[in-house]
DNA sequence: GGCCCGTTTTGCGCTACCGCAAACACCAGG
DNA sequence: CCTGGTGTTTGCGGTAGCGCAAAACGGGCC
């Protein structure tokens, strides 16, 4: 069993107010694992056996329909938990895990939870506070997809990406691990060729430069600025 | 101050795992409010100041873009808890809540949380388990919003308050409380003109029942199958 | 180097839904 | 009983973005 240091994680917020012995008697319940790009960490329905810390990589959360089609939960940044079924008194995964880059986490049997809470309310209390900030996003994106057209909502998606997840580069800011224009068009809720239009559109005033499974942010002021027009405010 | 019988709320999901007396001393930190019909308990931007259970009436949590769009983020039913901005570590309100019924509420002191706490973890974790539900369900409405057509979301929506607040008559379900066509499209991400039109070809068929500010269900099994049709599935 | 497969681009028609506007119904209050 | 105001209905364009299809692209692997 590798022995994660305990230095790299004590700062994360899942572990604020803890003690380095506490902290320590958590992570000795750990095992850690390594999974490959594009390899699926647990899927949606499947008994949710285990939680997850993401040390390094990046995971993509999707929930799909009975009909097969898909929707980009979130992008998990390493430090982030996932997988955190249990803690809101769920059995199975409501979502599919995937690493979409070669990716290291620290995985808990699901069983170890009670008796970890038990020992060190912290725990919920810092978990209810990750689990809060995310029912927020939840509800901006809801309100981005009832209010804004699909360019705007492009926009907030990269910028969001480009604030997790970014590298900066002298030239923008790179979203630091491979996302297709599908990816996009599940977290924005629209398609992969609308999408493409928009995204070459911006490419071609010079707003973005991307390739395959991957966009560098060129101007993002601009798309900031972009991404708070509202629909009425006329076009070029 | 007014004395909460504990009998009333000891059974709610907040205060499960709790002895009486535990019970006891949560509620004596408790004041108790009235709210009538179309009054605010609290605007979205203001400083959480206190946290509520409605133990009577209905109260709607609504988002505000600062463009004045509006979007309803869930119905409070009684035994819910509301306004816990600052569990999920927010100073201020991240929505308007607004009684559309006249209401009767438990009020704490934000400043009593940590405390409460503290002393009853089981609290937190409770409390991890609501909001977790409440996550996936916005990840529900996101999944909906991004797959299916403003019919099949008007159908879950009315379902789905059906079930959390429908008064069974011999003619059909009643949505218990007072909602207008806006309410609903501010719900399902459209317009009162779209679910106006809808809900009036519905009742054509005699799905429902409706008037002013008020719905009937009066086919909930017709409209369950309305409800998972998809796209392509031909209409009549 | 050449081949294969997943991703991206782009054109074209279509339609579900919006946006505006006007008429209408219902309830509360005087 | 009348009147004002809020909620609802409905008609009529207009359009943002979808859906399909086909072609171009690019990168990894043998």
């Amino acid at each position: 069993m590798a022995k994660v240091d305990t230095s790299l994680v004590a700062h994360l917020p899942l572990f604020a107010g803890m003690t380095p012995e506490a902290l320590d008697e958590i992570l000795r319940e750990a095992r850690s694992a390594r999974f490959s790009r594009n390899s699926a960490i647990f899927e949606q329905g499947a008994d949710a056996q285990s939680f997850f810390l993401l040390l390094h990589g990046h995971v993509r959360a999707a929930k799909t329909t009975p009909t097969g089609e898909q929707i980009v939960v979130r992008y998990v940044a390493p430090g982030e938990t996932f997988g955190l079924a249990m803690a809101i008194g769920a059995a199975r995964y409501p979502a599919t895990a995937m690493a979409v880059d070669d990716s290291v986490v620290l995985i808990w049997p699901t069983s170890a939870w009670p008796r970890l809470v038990e020992r060190f309310p912290a725990l919920a209390a810092n978990t209810l506070q990750t689990v809060g900030t995310r029912l927020q996003e939840s509800h901006t994106r809801i309100l981005e997809m009832s209010t804004q057209q699909v360019e705007q909502r492009i926009a907030h998606a990269l910028l969001r990406l480009a604030k997790q997840s970014g590298k900066k580069l002298d030239h923008g800011i790179e979203i630091d691990f491979p996302i297709s224009r599908q990816d996009i068009a599940q977290m924005t809720g629209t398609t992969l060729h609308t999408v493409s239009r928009i995204l070459s559109s911006w490419e071609s005033q010079g707003l973005v430069e991307s390739g395959r499974q991957r966009i560098i942010l060129r101007e993002p002021h601009k798309i900031v600025v972009l991404a708070e027009r509202n629909a009425d405010s006329g076009a070029a």
